[in-house]
DNA sequence: CCAGACGTTGTT
DNA sequence: GTCTGG
DNA sequence: CCAGACGTTGTT
DNA sequence: GTCTGG
């Protein structure tokens, strides 16, 4: 699997853009439709449209042995079209873990889970679906199916998270003290469009929960990062305890993560995908984090 | 019943 | 498709 | 997640 | 304020 020619594929993306440009140039072209929802949105006054947490991370090419490795994975697929690596945002393409069948594939998602009744990709654009609260999986249309069916898992090397007051924010690198990759919990679907004859598109969503009390001096929530025991489970929903589906769905050791800061030059625009943005820049974020209540 | 949403969490 | 709001 | 934009026409 | 883009 290391040198094969996939991870060939993966390490030496094509000057040439495939699905993600394609889908980005669909993403937001069509923004008339707004207009018939815009009154209803604005009935909605006790939903607010707020950016959500675990909206970015890290996930290298160097690193794809690892984790092929790590994961055991057989079969990898269309990786080439994960441009970004050290610093992704939702609505990118990214690798996903699926676990169907005994096999563990490795293939590119869009991170955004498509409900299946969704009509086009400006789905996404509307309805923030990056994020899954998991207290309410099964109560939410849009993820209900997918936790109870279709799990999945996205391999990290760190997530980033922002501290301090807007203008000034900082971002934060939080990994792995004993280095490993971050299997966050993911939720998973293959979309295509009711016309669509092509092939459909894999879409996912990372799972968050309240925080441990280390990371509450960061953030409210952070996503569902699974013990290297808890992998096949989340994986395989059928040998979940039918009874309390979400039982593993909880923050990790208090000594499980580490955190240092990052250049907020790189991290805070979206835009630049560079290898300094996982690097230490010392600065003193100490005063910037949650005082605890 | 039909119409319309379907989602996240920060900040003031 | 399924749930909520009216 | 944060940064940065935020617009129009017509027609079926 | 709210949406899109990356």
């Amino acid at each position: 699997m290391l040198g094969g020619p996939e991870a060939e594929a993966f390490r030496a993306r094509p000057a040439v853009t495939g699905c993600a440009i394609i889908l980005r140039s669909h993403i937001g072209h069509k923004r008339a439709d707004r207009k018939l929802s815009a009154n209803a949105d604005d009935r909605l006054d006790h939903v607010k449209r707020s950016p959500p947490m675990c909206g970015r991370y890290r996930l290298t090419r160097r690193r794809l042995a690892e984790i092929e490795q790590y994961y055991g994975i057989d079969d990898t697929a269309g990786l080439e079209v994960c441009e970004r690596q050290f610093n992704i945002p939702p609505r990118e393409m990214a690798p996903i873990v699926l676990g169907a069948k005994g096999r563990r594939r490795l293939m590119a998602g869009l991170w955004s889970l498509m409900p299946p009744w969704a009509e086009a990709l400006e789905h996404v654009n509307k309805v923030s679906t990056f994020n899954a609260k998991a207290e309410t999986l099964l109560q939410r249309p849009s993820f209900r199916n997918a936790f109870l069916k279709r799990r999945c898992l996205v391999p990290a090397e760190a997530f980033y998270e922002w501290v301090g007051p807007k203008g000034k924010k900082q971002p934060l690198n939080i990994a792995r003290r004993d280095g490993k990759l971050l299997s966050m919990a993911g939720l998973f679907s293959f979309w295509k469009p009711a016309s669509s004859k092509g092939r459909p598109l894999l879409t996912f969503t990372v799972v968050t929960i309240t925080p441990n009390r280390w990371m509450s001096r960061i953030h409210d929530r952070m996503p569902v990062l699974l013990q290297d025991d808890e992998v096949d489970v989340w994986l395989n929903p059928a040998v979940s305890d039918p009874d309390r589906p979400g039982s593993f769905l909880k923050a990790p050791p208090e000594d499980f993560l580490e955190s240092h800061a990052v250049d907020k030059n790189l991290l805070n625009s979206g835009l630049i995908d560079a290898p300094e943005c996982a690097a230490d820049t010392g600065v003193d974020y100490e005063p910037l984090l949650r005082t605890r209540a």
